[in-house]
DNA sequence: TCTAAATGTTAGATTCGTCTAAGATTATTA
DNA sequence: TAATAATCTTAGACGAATCTAACATTTAGA
């Protein structure tokens, strides 16, 4: 239990971040700059440029030099999974746990780069499940939770019907 | 959204593992020794000794030359935090989304590190919901899920009485 | 068009967390 | 108790991710 050293990620986190950010700022704006990179993850462009020389070198972007940065097709694919991660996270933060967007955004640009795929699939479902359950616009259980939140006080759970 | 660094911790995850670990064994053993903690993280005894002597100059653990490890009362304050964002996670993926205990484990000692106060407020708050429903092993809306997760078929969600 | 501003690159330093290899200390046991 | 085993410490190296400062290139405006 905890070892550290992941071995299970290709890619580090901080690798994630960079592919992350150019796949939404391409996605925003058309192309994706250094500097873009940058200001959305808060680093300098001296730090964005040695990111990409590692992800260029690793397959992931291509970025010739003084030129716009683009992602491979396995770069992509990445980013996507990345992004997935992240609002499947962020749907959980905001919709269920009722967490403020800001907070819950933080939340998830850190646990993204930390979830199996069993998790990722698991959470998706529990999102569904709150979303889709017919005829409202929130299921009973989740206001039920919502109120057990704000009040403490538990209303009644009734037995289900079978088993 | 996303930036890098994180500025809000004082402790890093590598330092929060570390004392994690340290609460763990001295609880499990009585006393914590560098090899102890090396195995739990799966890290060599020096890199062990590099840990504990920053966290110590940093005042959450003592260590004297040769001898048992300890956590001075700020240490022991942080091992139970971290210690307590574990089970939450845990307690969340294994009940709540029914997921495998080791991979829960391995996910929750990722996540762990990257929980907001109010990320972890609320977990809680949702555990308890799922635990204290009273007069039942498990609420119905759990029930109802785990049914959606194995067949996609989503049952009777009734619309709530109220509102 | 040519110069100033914006943007991008390079070089070199720093911090963190890890490692290996070698040596020091403590514990065990023959 | 003396040799051996286990454990701990030190020194030095390395990769990842960042920074600053200086320099190069591109873009845009006068």
């Amino acid at each position: 239990m905890c070892a550290r050293k992941s071995k299970k990620f290709k890619l580090t986190p901080a690798m994630e971040d960079y592919i992350e950010a150019i796949g939404i700022i391409k996605q925003e704006q058309g192309v994706a700059r250094v500097r873009d990179i940058g200001n959305f993850l808060h680093v300098k462009p001296s730090s964005v440029h040695s990111a990409l020389s590692n992800l260029s070198k690793k397959g992931f972007v291509i970025h010739e030099r003084y030129e716009f940065v683009d992602l491979t097709p396995e770069g992509e694919k990445a980013a996507k999974d990345v992004i997935k991660r992240h609002n499947i996270l962020l749907s959980f933060l905001t919709m269920v746990l009722g967490i403020d967007r800001s907070v819950a955004n933080r939340d998830a640009c850190l646990m993204e780069h930390s979830l199996s795929g069993e998790t990722v699939q698991k959470l998706m479902k529990f999102i569904e499940f709150a979303q889709n359950c017919p005829g409202q616009e929130e299921p009973e259980w989740l206001h039920r939770f919502k109120h057990y939140y704000q009040t403490g006080e538990l209303r009644d759970c009734r037995k289900r019907a079978g088993k």
